[in-house]
DNA sequence: ACACAATCACCAAGCGCTTGCTTGCTTAAA
DNA sequence: TTTAAGCAAGCAAGCGCTTGGTGATTGTGT
């Protein structure tokens, strides 16, 4: 029994189910705590056949990471396309970005922080990849800090930025009664130093 | 040859080399990346000789993050202790943290978000002490939004300031050319909203 | 149109190694 | 003599990964 389904457009998908398996596990339990075998039970298949698609466990980590990362730039392109005024772009990025950490239903999430395992060819790439990430955030920093609005956007504030959104990672939960919208209000009215403007409701 | 050296005052601590040895090597490598005979080397022991001391591995990590916390609250307390100005013990507060964060030349480091290997219970005990950590960190909050200098202090601006200088693990360098004393006036700086004020140097 | 080779995607089985941890014993100190 | 602190050896389980094979699909020559 080679194969379980014969309807071509799902078997081609195959390796995007073991990739897609073994983010949501990544995000869920860490990735040291994830065994492969975890991996191929959750994308229906034996414990070895994840090493058809990949040629380890940690090349399969970093196409996890590279994929989200790609995917959350998408979404952020996407989102910021059109809007001029800096404010409500930080808002938007802020917004998107707590989307990719947090709503792992989307296509794939954004795995920052388990970069620890991979050798260093690897981090390099996953580095540029998330170089590319951050430009449209930079540039936007920069524009509020040319507008007054932000004190300064030297390199650290986008760092400590970074920080605050991805660390919600280890408290947010998303069942709770803070919304990711009031959360990204939060977050750009505590960076802005400012009081918190809310989005349609009150905050 | 049940040990090596016969002084008493050294072998009351042979616990402590171990908590100390594990202590270095999570942080170094993560939780999950270290083996119990790495730890045991590390303290010049055999492979089997941490469990004498500590009935696992994992109560060997909750542990090393109690008594990290435990000395970081010390020092932090230590440290604020007799200074009134709100602003000023802000200062002090994350300077002492980013000092546990990343001095771990220091007693016993600060591990937090290595918990996710631990039970409910071992978790329970840790946000327990992890909120005593806190408590001075809300009151110096509440202090500035009295005093005008923040524009809230409501609980989420606590963790968007733990989320700032906890991440800087992932990207601060001790052997740098930025010293913990300028990021800390960065990170207070960033949050506050204003103009980066020096201490006793120029930022 | 049809035989047939090649290939794809996977399974069944298991290999070699590492892991956390245990057991029985030993030595120095009290 | 008893206890504290550790060593030497190893066990059972689990780990990442490999191997050889197999049915379905795809491509090719005639």
């Amino acid at each position: 029994m080679g194969r379980r389904k014969a309807d071509p457009a799902t078997d081609a998908n195959r390796r995007a189910d073991v990739l897609r398996s073994a983010a949501r596990l990544f995000v869920e339990q860490g990735f040291e705590a994830t065994t492969t075998r975890d991996i191929a039970e959750a994308a229906g298949m034996r414990s070895g056949s994840p090493f058809y698609h990949f040629r380890s466990k940690l090349d399969l980590l970093k196409a996890v990471i590279l994929e989200g990362l790609a995917n959350s730039d998408a979404r952020q392109q996407a989102a910021i396309a059109g809007v001029a005024d800096p404010l409500e772009r930080l808002r938007i990025l802020v917004r998107t970005h707590l989307a990719s950490l947090h709503e792992f239903d989307c296509d794939s999430p954004l795995l920052i922080g388990e970069t620890r395992a991979l050798d260093a060819a690897a981090k390099r790439d996953i580095a540029a990849a998330f170089d590319a990430y951050q430009i449209p955030w930079q540039a936007t920093l920069d524009a509020l800090a040319a507008a007054g609005q932000l004190a300064s956007a030297a390199p650290p504030v986008r760092l400590w930025l970074f920080g605050m959104l991805n660390w919600s990672t280890h408290w947010y939960r998303p069942d709770g009664t803070l919304t990711l919208d009031a959360l990204a209000d939060s977050a750009v009215a505590t960076l802005l130093g400012g009081v918190p403007q809310s989005h349609g409701s009150a905050a």
